[in-house]
DNA sequence: ATCATGCCGATCATTATTGCACAACCTATC
DNA sequence: GATAGGTTGTGCAATAATGATCGGCATGAT
């Protein structure tokens, strides 16, 4: 080898490469940004090439830049493999488990179950990553994800949890308002980058006025506390919740149901399935949740008109 | 990431997987071997299993070691890719270069041409690599390598510079010996795991005698010069050793040719396709002394009976 | 038995690497 | 312009990794 070139370097040349700079990579990286400048000098000597275009805007790549870059994906892929590859073959019922579900879910309907989990396998080590953005299985972020979706992404392997459905929900103080006076247009909290109010709204309360718009579910779940506006929610979230109540004259409306997902070369490792079997079971018994079934109605309410 | 491992630890893995044991992944890696053992620990703390059973003879690898070991083989592998590709990509006539030739070639042909090429392209910064080992092109532990062998492996290409003779070798001692007696048995010097002597010599000489066994040609050359016994040895050897003279009776035997290597992927390289030009070109002048024609002998005398 | 050689584990001083804090600079946006 | 938020570069102190050295323990030769 004509220069001992440095493996984790590679790591800061993609990272910088991926995100256009020092201060993007050592955010993902988790270092101080000075590091990041470090390790790719270092990694510049070594290679006896120059990596990047130095610029106040940020580092942009030369051709040996992203020919070293292309190198460092390949290594992390062959990484990626290598740690999936050794969770599947870690077949004790102890040792680390990470798993990923959204927020909301977590709190109004994983947390219970979680609890139960840990102490029925406390040899387990369960780290759960409560976050909004999807965790990347493939690259092996988490073990297990809790996804509200469609369909899940090809790679990935699981079962489908229960169907879930929507409905309209009101503060209390907005829905007495109505009450009082149903001639009263609607308040509206519309969601940016979202379609328009559901079809069964516009029929039952066409006349509406957007109140507020917001782009999370928990400035939303406020603002209907609040009694700013009515909008949109999945059962389990607008049930679940005091002082809020469902708009009258609104159909249940279908909501992308609850996947519980892990990747395939996980699909046999005994903590995975062992943690899914556990989850999905203590899941189906909350499905009058998820499907908007309130005490003392059927399951043929499902969606009608 | 569970646990977020680091690429340069899985090479210590797989240089412990070579070589078996902390001690020989140290020596290749040029560290201490307590540095060994604690990359080892940590790549074992990171990915959450034994990598090694350690014992006092050594660290035998686990399942999960020898995963492991062979994703570092591949990664290995992108990075010396990466490394011959980005010497390719450097097209500059300065820079490092680094050759690799058989010690004895180097010393009684290579030298002086050698020397000529730095004076010529100072620029060039040529590293010599006089050994007796066969480094490896694939690795880039050379860039251009010059080579006594049948046939290049091949991964790599190159260039047949010059066919080679070999004839036995005697030192004056000896000759006077056998000249003023030449009934005497001849004494011979032999190869440890080579064939027996040659054919032309069991005719010319049927009555030898083995005087010393030797596993290296300078050993061979140092017997020889001091009239221990006679040996066969190339031509470009011999015929510029003083002291020493080729075994009247005796016909040129066939010996490998010399080749100058390189990698495929630095073929069109710009210092490497100067080198070898000027290598090749100087090298052709010195046919004769490879193919042992004498001066005055013909073209004709190759390898007569 | 005894010695020599090789291996691993542990300790400690040294060295190298890292994070922090600050400075300098560019660029939108008001 | 002025400002706020973004970027990269640099000096210094804290921290982590390393190398040298010693001891224990096998194995194999004398």
């Amino acid at each position: 080898m004509i220069g001992m070139m440095d493996w984790n370097d590679l790591r800061y040349v993609l990272e910088c490469v991926r995100h256009g700079g020092l201060s993007g990579a050592a955010r993902a990286l988790r270092v101080n940004h000075a590091t990041v400048s470090r390790r790719i000098s270092a990694a510049e000597e070594a290679m006896g090439a120059r990596l990047f275009d130095r610029s106040p805007a940020g580092y942009r790549p030369t051709d040996a830049g992203l020919e070293a870059a292309r190198a460092a994906e390949q290594m992390e892929a062959v990484g990626h493999e290598l740690s999936r590859s050794l969770s599947a073959r870690d077949q004790r019922l102890s040792g680390p488990l990470t798993i990923t579900a959204p927020q909301l879910l977590v709190e109004h309907a994983l947390a219970p179950i979680l609890k139960d989990f840990r102490t029925l396998y406390p040899d387990i080590e369960l780290k759960v990553v409560a976050a909004n953005r999807q965790l990347n299985l493939t690259a092996h972020e988490a073990d297990v994800a809790f996804r509200i979706a469609e369909a899940p992404a090809e790679t990935l392997v699981g079962r489908r949890v229960s169907e879930q459905s929507a409905a309209v929900y009101v503060g209390r103080e907005q829905a007495d308002r109505l009450r009082a006076d149903p001639t009263l247009p609607l308040d509206w909290i519309r969601f940016a980058h979202w379609p328009g109010p559901p079809d069964a709204l516009r029929q039952a309360w066409p006349d509406r006025r957007v109140a507020m718009t917001v782009d999370d579910m928990y400035a939303a779940l406020a603002g209907v506390r609040a009694s700013i506006g009515a909008t949109r929610m999945p059962c389990f979230l607008g049930d679940a919740e005091p002082g809020v109540e469902r708009l009258w004259g609104v159909p249940l409306i279908p909501y992308r149901p609850l996947w519980i997902l892990t990747h395939a070369d996980l699909r046999r490792t005994r903590r995975v399935v062992t943690f899914t079997e556990f989850a999905a079971s203590r899941l189906q018994s909350l499905r009058p949740l998820f499907e908007g079934r309130r005490p003392g109605e059927g399951a043929s309410a499902l969606h009608d008109k």
